[in-house]
DNA sequence: CCAATATTATTCGGATCGGTACAAAAATTC
DNA sequence: GAATTTTTGTACCGATCCGAATAATATTGG
C-alpha cells in the first residue's frame, strides 16, 4: 500500500541522484503503453502479463510503480483525461467562431477515435470504462467526472457565443454542451465499432450546423 | 460444435414428448438470465460460474444448450437487439407527431437504462459492447450491425416527419436520424455513469427541442 | 572495498478461468 | 421391466489469473 512513491519523484530536480539501482524504465512512457492496452484491450481483459510485455516491466516493477491493476488502469484514465483536458481547453480559448471550435474539436477527436495500431479504438474513457462502471465505483465516479467534465469544457464555447450574441439570448447553452457531448460520446462508439471515417466526419458536421 | 439443436426445439410443436430425461431450465428464462448477467457484469467479467448461479443451470448443460461463453454472449446481444427493435418498430408505426414520437422513445429507453436490480445498467449494446469490439471481430460486427439498425428505425420517424411537410423539404433525415441514435448512446453511457434521471430527460427534452 | 539502498529478475502459490469427461438420474419406447 | 435417450451433477483438466516472496543486480555513500 506503500508504492507511488515514484510517482511524487518525477517532477522534482534530478540534482542528487538516486540512491539504489537505477530504473530501467521510464514511469510516463510506460504509463503511456499500459494506458495504450488497456484502451485496446479494456480492463478485465487486459491481464498483467499484457501490461507487463507492453512496458518493458516485470509484475513486481509494475506494482511496485503503479499499484495493483486497477490502481494502473485509473491512472491510465487520469492520463487520458488529461489530455481529454487540453482539448477542451484548447476549444474553450478559442477565438474562432462556435462553428469552427466545435468543427475542429470534432475533427481532432475522430481523428484520435480512428487511430491505432490495431484499427480503430474509439475513446479510451468511453469504450473501456461503462463495461466495468456498473460493478465498480471508483471506475463509475471516474467515468462520471469526466463526463462531467466534457459538458462543462463544451459549455464554454457555446456560452461565448452566446455573450456575443451568436445565438439566442434565450439558448440554454448548457443542454446545447450536454448535446455536443452526447454526440462526442457516440462518435467513439461509432468509431470502434468500424464505422467509415467518413461517416463520423458527416455526424460531426451535422451536429455542427443543427446546434450553431 | 453441434450445439444450438435446443434453440430449433423452442418453436417445434411440443406433441411428441421428447425423449430422455426433461430439462430442469426454461431456456428462454436462462438466456435472459444470462443477458442480466452479462448485462451487468459486461463479457470479460463475467465467468460462466456466475453465468451458471444466475442462470441455476451448471456448466456442462449451459454449454450444451448455448455453447461457449461468447456464443452465449452474442446471444444474450441478439436477444437484447430483439427489444431494441421491437421499440423501433413501434417508434416507425407509431401515428404521433414526431416530437411527441422522439420523446416517448427516449423516456422508455431511460426507463429501461435506469432499471436493474443493482442500479442503473444503461444499455446492454453500448456500454457491454464497446469494450471488447476492438479486438474481437465477431463482437464489434454485431456492435457495428446494432448502431447501424438504430439509425436506419430512427430515420422512419423524421422521414414520415418529412413527407408529411412537418420538416423542411431539404432536411436529411438520414443525418437527423444518425444524431438522435447518437444521443441515445449518450444516454446509455450517462445512465450508467450514475447520471440522474433528470438530467438525462432534461438531455432528451432539448434533443427532440433541437431536432424536430 | 564494504555497507546501504533501490530496482530487477525469477519463482511460486492459491484462486479462478473456460471447457470437458464421466457417471448417475429421469424420462420415453419397446 | 429392460433398453434407449437426454439431461444433470460431480469432478477434473491444463491454463491463466493477480499478487507476493525471494534472490540477484546495480548504483551511491562512506
Amino acid at each position: 500500500m506503500l508504492v507511488v512513491n515514484d510517482f511524487l519523484r518525477i517532477g522534482t530536480k534530478m540534482s542528487e541522484k538516486a540512491r539504489g539501482r537505477p530504473r530501467a524504465y521510464d514511469p510516463e512512457i510506460a504509463l503511456w503503453r499500459a494506458l495504450e492496452t488497456f484502451w485496446t484491450n479494456g480492463f478485465s481483459r487486459t491481464s498483467l502479463d499484457a501490461l507487463a510485455a507492453a512496458t518493458g516491466m516485470n509484475r513486481p516493477s509494475l506494482y511496485a510503480a503503479f499499484g495493483d491493476k486497477k490502481s494502473l488502469y485509473l491512472k491510465s484514465f487520469e492520463c487520458f483525461a488529461g489530455q481529454l483536458h487540453a482539448a477542451l481547453d484548447n476549444a474553450a480559448h478559442s477565438e474562432a467562431p462556435l462553428e469552427a471550435t466545435l468543427r475542429d474539436f470534432y475533427r481532432d477527436a475522430i481523428e484520435i477515435y480512428m487511430s491505432g495500431p490495431d484499427g480503430p479504438r474509439g475513446c479510451f474513457i468511453i469504450c473501456t470504462a461503462p463495461a466495468e462502471a456498473a460493478m465498480d465505483a471508483d471506475i463509475r465516479a471516474a467515468l462520471k467526472a469526466a463526463l462531467a467534465e466534457i459538458d462543462k469544457g463544451l459549455e464554454v464555447p457555446f456560452a461565448k457565443a452566446k455573450a456575443e450574441g451568436r445565438l439566442p439570448p434565450d439558448a440554454d447553452t448548457a443542454a446545447l454542451a450536454r448535446l455536443a457531448a452526447s454526440v462526442l460520446h457516440s462518435l467513439a462508439v461509432r468509431a470502434r465499432a468500424g464505422e467509415p471515417k467518413e461517416a463520423l466526419h458527416a455526424l460531426a458536421r451535422q451536429t455542427v450546423q443543427s446546434l450553431c
